[in-house]
Order: structure tokens, then C-alpha cells, then sequence
DNA sequence: GCGACAG
DNA sequence: ATCTTGTCGC
């Protein structure tokens, strides 16, 4: 038990929510913090939320995958009702609850979070996995599949082409737009905390070996399907 | 006001 | 996120 779950709040409103990104936001760190890719006996460990809103619940999982061999080292589960609605940037505030309740379950701790998202990459530069990174202190990439309402330019056909995600208001750069997968449609990285948009590139393609999402995330996205079934169906 | 809008 | 089968193509 790592207790992540007590250091979240549910906002009451969508303004509050906006002010609790902004007081947290300035706790991210962008520095190359987590061990690199693909070194045996890391845990890596992929999150997702999966929702049933007609019957009010939510379930997250967490599975773990060893760096180096990406087998399944383990998982956790955790299902609840389902804390505030969804609101473009503000999708924290419905999936951390779960989620850090299902990382509280962890008997392990990981050396760095994969989660479906953005981080960085955020109209206040504080997404999901920034959220969960500073919220837990464990080092965190975003990956997503939409780039929301970043730009980036041309990528090349090859897997490992990468183009800067950049915010069009600033033209900062917010994250990038990584080819896991020749010729198929890329996903969106940005920093979550403790990493480097580098190393969570990296990162990301070693957990995406021959599939656009990262392993991480497509074992997790499996789990918290199954759970939030069990969950429905009573268990 | 209208459209866009991570999951 | 979620509603949803088969089907076209490499």
C-alpha cells in the first residue's frame, strides 16, 4: 500500500480542476530520471481506465512488464464510481481515482508509468501522466492516439520517424509525433515527469515493438476491460 | 456564437 | 471512452 490514492481530490467543478493543474503543474520535472530502455529487471508499468457511464463505473489496470524481456511481471486492478465527467483537458480528474487506486496495489514499485494520454502535451502543459507522475513521484510518458489540438509537421514512412508536436497559439514544442509502425498512423509522446521527451521516445519504441501502442498500454487496456466487466456484472 | 476537443 | 460484423488487403 503506497497510499497515491489519498493525495488526489475530486474538484468540485471544472474551475477548480483548472486550479489544481495550475498549482500542481510547476512540480514536473523534465530530466532524465528513469532507467533506459530495455534494461532487464526494470518495471515498466502501463495504465488504463475503461468506463461504463449508463452504470456509473470505472475500472483501472495496472500491468507491469519487466524492461528487458517485456513479460508480464504484474497487475492490478481497481474499480469505483466514476468521479467527475469528461471534459477536453481535464481527463485527469476521471481517471486518476482508479487508477492510482490500482497502483496502490502494486506489491512493486515502478521505475516508470506509461499512460494513455498526454502529458506535457496539454493545453496547460499538465495531462494525465504529468498528473499521475507528480501526484506518485514515479517517472511517466504520455502516449496518446489523437494529437488534440497540437500540430506537427511531415513525419517519414519509417518506424522511428518522429516530427515535434508543437502548440499553434505558442509554436512551443509540447511533445512529439512518433512512427511505432512504418506507414501507420503515429502516436502522440510528451513527457510525463522525470523523463526526457528523448528518453520517453526511446521508451516508447522499444515497448512498441511490432504494434503501434506500446505494449504497456495494450495489456492494460485488455485488463481494465475485463475488470470493469466484472465489476458490472457484480464480483 | 460555432467548432474543436486526450479518454 | 463507447455503440459494433464482416470484410478488404498485405
Amino acid at each position: 500500500m503506497t497510499g497515491y490514492a489519498a493525495r488526489h481530490t475530486t474538484p468540485a467543478t471544472a474551475e477548480e480542476a483548472v486550479a489544481v493543474q495550475g498549482e500542481l503543474r510547476g512540480r514536473v520535472v523534465v530530466a532524465d530520471e528513469a532507467p533506459p530502455p530495455g534494461r532487464p529487471g526494470t518495471l515498466v508499468a502501463g495504465v488504463d481506465v475503461a468506463y461504463d457511464d449508463a452504470r456509473d463505473t470505472v475500472a483501472a489496470a495496472v500491468v507491469v512488464l519487466d524492461g528487458g524481456t517485456l513479460e508480464v511481471v504484474e497487475e492490478a486492478t481497481a474499480a469505483g464510481p466514476v468521479p467527475f465527467p469528461y471534459l477536453p483537458g481535464l481527463l485527469a480528474f476521471r481517471e486518476l481515482p482508479a487508477a492510482l487506486a490500482a497502483l496502490d496495489r502494486l506489491r512493486g514499485v515502478p521505475d516508470l508509468v506509461v499512460c494513455d494520454g498526454y502529458g506535457l502535451a496539454h493545453p496547460r502543459r499538465f495531462g494525465l501522466a504529468s498528473h499521475l507522475g507528480v501526484l506518485t513521484g514515479l517517472p511517466s510518458v504520455g502516449v496518446a492516439k489523437n494529437p488534440f489540438g497540437f500540430a506537427h509537421g511531415p513525419l517519414d514512412a519509417e518506424r522511428g520517424a518522429r516530427a515535434a508536436l508543437t502548440d499553434p497559439a505558442t509554436g512551443e514544442v509540447a511533445g512529439a509525433a512518433l512512427r511505432t509502425r512504418a506507414g501507420v498512423k503515429p502516436v502522440y509522446v510528451s513527457v510525463g515527469h522525470r523523463v526526457t521527451l528523448d528518453a520517453a521516445c526511446a521508451h516508447v519504441l522499444r515497448l512498441a515493438r511490432d504494434v503501434r501502442q506500446p505494449e504497456t498500454t495494450r495489456r492494460a487496456d485488455r485488463l481494465c476491460r475485463a475488470a470493469l466487466a466484472r465489476a458490472v456484472a457484480g464480483a
